[in-house]
DNA sequence: ACTGGCACTTAGCAACAAAGGG
DNA sequence: CCCTTTGTTGCTAAGTGCCAGT
């Protein structure tokens, strides 16, 4: 590093050493990575040789989620396997569209088999009341949530819920105070319950805000569920369906069958054709098989799947093909789990769970380009699963015959359910949904979903869980709006420091906001995906241009980020920060990490310290938000109509996701549906022209006749005119959306990185129905936002 | 300081369900 | 009403960031 330091400073110089190290170390772990590396390259560069100019053009290799470099033309020392590769690649890229869906259908989508868990009876067990010694501790609510009023219904009441409803009436309902007393908690007497259950309802989701509420990292009090739902046991393959090894049929056992049938699922899917699947795949299948299976079947090539998969296609038609009643029976079957298994207890409210199912076994498939891909990811049994519930609640029992791993009760923690996966050595856990709220009752009278509550007053007491925490997000990228300024004029000070390591800081950080880029944490090499953020691009990520294209010091992007979805841009950026990045670069290999003496940890402590709260992340947060607002703001025309308003909105929203590259692979019937609109637009024009004429002629009538009936003829022909006049504009917005939105997805943004009371504003002030920007899901996720914004909102 | 483990958020795509057109 | 098209939900991988232990 001490070449490429500025001259003269000595803190450079001490810090080299230390570098060197790092330097050095993660230059050695990267040595094979890269010659992967470059295989990759190569085989993109073939691949995107015919177009090899800029994003527009080459999106659509974008979205196969293979590495497509651009530079580096020299290796070309590889050979056939990557040819093959490269035709795969290609491939799959169409592949992708077509094979799909019918393969995935067929992997058994859970239930066809009854869970192995054993249920309890009662429903009414469900609600333990919560011990006397177990206390709620509320976090003062600074508001009235009076208001809110749940409708669900269910259980028995307790007496604390009573009786803090009671409190609340006296109160007044505002009480903040973390806890007002426990003891006053026991006073009240219970009335009857059964009959009202709407009041009760109310009370507990009253109570259920309150207690949600809690200090210092405790997430409940009371958390009691069913356990998780296993995927359903594997069935043997009718007799009738061979298996061949080598033109000779063959009988498998349960277990090496079991895994062939995975990889038979798969048969039509480009990735079977990858080396890297196959290998992980058959190397994973043979820890299945028997001896004598080890012994004859050394090679994949050989094995033929063919008539599994055939049986698997058509049990799919079949599927398919079965009469209402049998789906409709499905469906029922589903509900029924879902009622039991999909909800649990959590300090007196009923919650949905997110994913109560155990994930089923099956290959694992990476997203890109996956070391792992195509290996076994393991059947998960009880005895891998830890129970977390509360101590008073009535803990799951597992299948008969089986038992927990563990069952523990940590409140320090949201989840319910956990296990280890055996691709990566992950956790996996069963949480809440985020957007669930109150859901219909098991007693089946509750009303469906949460009832915009009344707009009145309740202000931030809505959030629940999940939703607090996301209102707690948005505050915190709003106050990173007051010091954002600040802080930016702090790295560009920074710019010019002595010190390498704070420039590389600065630099990052300007990244980070400027590009909305992740933070970039570090990933464990060969593990997964080569991927990068921020903080762990690396010198072979850019390129510089002192003047590109008419403008100067433009820095090109040019790396795969996140689900290995490619960030591609050519950004002009200040000359200061140009220069940078030349030094950064200096005397460094392509594989070298950009920002050598920086981590995440490193940023995000000093980001730490400039604020409260904040980390990379707020970033993205924040100029999303900030975003929306602006453009908001710009395209808004007040006097269109709510379509053309809504292509505003959808718009803006458009300009976030494309700041935050959240791509999508363009549907695969993209081209098509293109067409069909455009024939109704065709059709809709020629509509109108005829309504016109029609209206025309009617209008001469009336000119000469003049009489009432004439009259009301061109009323009505003015009438049907500019209703299809309507119609073939909201046709045309709806194309133009359409057509924009080919390759951006906006649901992320929306769920994720945008302040949704920015568009609970926008809705109320231009008079668009929250409906037609958020679904059903949304709307409840987003309720504490519907409640509180008013139009005046500023984020 | 560094590392790995853990908890929780963010992500895109496929399956499924509902809506719309003939 | 059937079939296609579009919107919604489910699934689970892949990130972020904090924390404890060394």
């Amino acid at each position: 590093m001490g070449t490429r330091e500025t001259s003269g400073d000595d803190g450079i110089v001490l810090n080299f050493d230390c570098d060197s190290h790092k330097h050095k170390d993660k230059h050695k772990d990267r040595e094979h990575r890269h010659k992967e590396h470059k295989k990759d390259k190569e085989k993109d560069r073939e691949k995107s040789k015919h177009s090899n100019s800029e994003h527009k053009d080459s999106e659509k290799k974008h979205k196969e989620k293979e590495k497509t470099k651009h530079k580096d033309g020299s290796s070309e020392k590889h050979k056939d396997k990557h040819k093959d590769r490269d035709k795969e690649k290609r491939k799959e890229e169409k592949i992708r569209a077509s094979g799909d869906a019918k393969i995935k259908k067929e992997k058994e989508n859970g239930f066809s088999s009854p869970p192995l868990i054993k249920d309890e009876p009662e429903d009414d067990g469900y609600f333990a009341p919560p011990r006397e010694d177990i206390k709620p501790l509320k976090r003062p609510r600074d508001e009235d949530d009076a208001d809110y009023k749940p409708k669900k219904i269910k259980t028995e009441d307790t007496k604390k819920e009573k009786k803090r409803k009671l409190e609340e009436e006296e109160d007044g309902k505002l009480k903040k105070p973390k806890n007002k007393d426990k003891d006053k908690d026991k006073k009240v007497p219970e009335p009857d319950n059964k009959k009202k259950k709407l009041k009760k309802e109310e009370e507990q989701k009253w109570k259920w805000w309150e207690e949600e509420r809690y200090p210092e990292g405790i997430k409940w009090k009371f958390l009691e569920h069913k356990g998780p739902v296993f995927a359903p046991p594997y069935e043997p393959l009718p007799e009738n369906v061979k298996f061949y090894y080598d033109g000779k049929v063959m009988k498998l056992s349960p277990k090496a069958e079991e895994v062939a049938t995975f990889f038979a699922k798969m048969l039509d899917h480009e990735y079977t054709t990858k080396e890297i699947f196959r290998k992980n795949f058959f190397k994973d299948w043979r820890k299945e098989m028997i001896n004598e299976e080890k012994n004859i079947i050394t090679n994949l090539s050989k094995c033929d799947f063919t008539q599994m998969s055939q049986y698997f296609k058509a049990q799919t038609e079949a599927r398919k093909q079965m009469s209402k009643e049998e789906k409709l029976k499905i469906k029922e079957e589903n509900e029924k789990l879902l009622k039991e298994y999909g909800f649990c207890i959590m300090d007196n409210h009923r919650e949905r769970i997110a994913n109560f199912k155990i994930e089923p076994p099956g290959l694992f498939r990476g997203r890109g380009n996956h070391p792992k891909m195509g290996m076994l990811k393991r059947r998960i049994m009880p005895e891998d699963i830890i129970i977390n519930c509360s101590k008073d609640a009535k803990v799951p029992s597992p299948p008969p015959g089986h038992k927990w791993k563990e069952v523990r009760h940590d409140n320090k923690v949201t989840w319910l359910v956990s296990w280890t996966e055996n691709i990566q050595g992950s956790i996996k856990y069963i949480m809440l949904n985020p957007s669930s709220r109150i859901k219909s009752s098991e007693l089946g009278y509750s009303v469906s979903v949460f009832t915009p509550p009344s707009l009145s007053n309740p202000p931030l007491a809505l959030g629940l869980l999940q939703g607090e925490k996301d209102w707690q997000k948005y505050e915190t990228a709003r106050r990173l709006k007051k010091c954002v300024d600040k802080i930016r004029n702090q790295y560009r000070e920074d710019w010019k420091s002595k010190e390498m390591k704070v420039r590389q800081r600065a630099v990052a950080l300007y990244f980070i906001d400027k590009l909305a880029l992740r933070a970039g944490n570090e990933k464990e090499e060969g593990e997964t995906a080569d991927t990068v953020g921020c903080c762990s691009l690396r010198v072979e990520h850019i390129n510089l241009h002192p003047e590109l294209d008419g403008q100067e010091y433009v820095v090109e992007f040019d790396f795969l980020g996140k689900d290995s979805i490619r960030y591609y841009n050519k950004v002009p950026v200040e000359k200061r920060v140009f220069k940078n990045l030349q030094l950064f670069m200096e005397n460094k290999q392509p594989e070298d990490d950009l920002f050598d003496r920086l981590n995440t940890g490193i940023l995000n402590k000093h980001l730490q310290d400039l604020m409260e709260g904040l980390t990379a992340k707020v970033f993205r947060t924040y100029n999303a938000s900030i975003t929306l607002q602006q453009q908001l703001k710009e395209l808004t025309a007040p006097d269109e109509n709510i379509p053309a308003k809504i292509l505003s909105y959808n718009r803006a929203n458009r300009a976030v996701a494309i700041l935050c590259n959240h791509q999508r692979a363009p549907p695969k019937t993209f081209e098509k549906s293109m067409m069909n609109l455009q024939s109704k637009i065709d059709a809709k024009k020629e509509q109108l022209a005829d309504a016109r004429r029609d209206l025309k002629s009617a209008k001469a009538d009336a000119k000469v006749l003049k009489d009432a009936k004439t009259k009301k003829v061109v009323e009505s022909k003015k009438k049907a005119v500019q209703r299809l006049e309507e119609q073939l504009m909201k046709l045309e917005v709806q194309a133009t959306d359409r057509e924009e939105n080919k390759q951006i997805a906006l649901g992320t943004s929306k769920l994720n990185y945008l302040d949704p009371r920015i568009t609970v504003a926008w809705c109320k002030k231009w008079g668009v129905p929250i409906e037609k920007i958020y679904n059903k899901t949304q709307r409840e996720k987003f309720a504490w936002a519907i409640d509180m914004a008013d139009e005046d909102y500023e984020f």
